[in-house]
DNA sequence: CCTACCGATCGGTAGG
DNA sequence: CCTACCGATCGGTAGG
């Protein structure tokens, strides 16, 4: 690989990254981004086919749960709730260094139609092999079994929390100061006050 | 008010609002959207005076905090628990009519930057008030006090269900099946097994 | 409400 | 890696 080369590559994808992130997909044009990378239009062409290559490489390359996940194995915890509570504090944590990142994903959902979601499962679900034994070990803890469920649910709790504060912002209810451990705790004991369940 | 006009109008709002939801904000075009309408690019003109207006009227239209919270008054509940899963299960209902409507919540956070949001929360908040203190009247069986927070973990709970169940459908776990009562349980108690909140 | 047009910009390519 | 170009399409308007 010639060195000079992979890093005008690189400056590309994340030109492209801020750009599609600011602006969606199809607000974004090569000229845009060439611009922003300081090459010339036609230069784009040398490390990419068209644009939706770029795209593609950008989900590939800052999609949360591939930048989270190494990091997923250092996660400590002695029971289920500190568990949970670390691994929802380091994927904020995470969110936050870049939070343009949660935009690539609903553009990518939304203008791109999930092309690239299959592509995406297939690269993280065999390194994710490491993760699930540990969650798998704690399911004595948990009510509910399925390690796709607390995926999904946890993704609800991110959601939750960063997702509607961003747009709370912009709204009458601006001054609402919930924190991200109340919202954790939520997740773990539900909203209920006494458990009830079956 | 001219009938043919307002017509005309709806018929261009409802256009408008697939073919964004579709392609997005900047991946929709003026022609596109008059030919869906069956006009002239011109005679768009006579209706909005440009493309934001349009996109704007969407979301005023079709946001489904706008119809949704009209059924919201009818909702039973001798319970908190039974109060809420009700709710839960009209919004999914009133999604899956119109499953589109997520999409144009997301274009207007990315592609629009959450302009409109302002313009609609002071739209529904008035008309919320009505709701809320029935939310209120549960508050002593809710573990959490503030409505806002419910307001919010209860978006991420319809996100857990709805929206990962839509991107997992393009990924190799689409054999999932758990369910919104499921994700309705997890809402109430938590994943924790035994409540240990303090 | 339509036709015909405006200048600007789009994604992509040829050729060096 | 850049310059200069291609045809297509963009949002919007004048004029009727």
């Amino acid at each position: 690989m010639d060195q000079e080369l992979t890093n005008t590559k690189e400056i590309l994808i994340e030109a492209a990254y801020m750009l599609f992130a600011e602006q969606g997909y199809h607000g974004t044009s090569m000229r845009h981004i060439a611009k922003r990378a300081n090459l010339a239009l036609g230069g784009i062409y040398n490390h990419f086919d068209n644009k939706e290559e770029i795209f593609k490489e950008v989900v590939l390359t800052y999609h949360p749960f591939v930048v989270a996940l190494p990091q997923f194995t250092a996660v400590e915890g002695s029971s289920a709730a500190e568990f949970l509570r670390n691994v929802a504090h380091l994927i904020i944590q995470e969110i936050e260094k870049r939070p343009e990142i949660l935009n690539i994903v609903f553009i990518e959902m939304v203008e791109l139609k999930g092309q690239h979601l299959n592509e995406l499962a297939e690269q993280i679900l065999p390194k994710a092999e490491g993760f699930a034994p540990r969650l798998l070990a704690l399911t004595d803890q948990l009510r509910s079994v399925s390690p796709v469920m607390i995926l999904r649910s946890f993704a609800g709790l991110i959601f939750s929390y960063f997702v509607t504060g961003k747009m709370l912002a912009n709204t009458p209810l601006a001054n609402d100061t919930t924190t991200l451990d109340e919202f954790i705790d939520l997740y773990l004991h539900g909203v209920l006050k006494e458990s009830t369940a079956p």
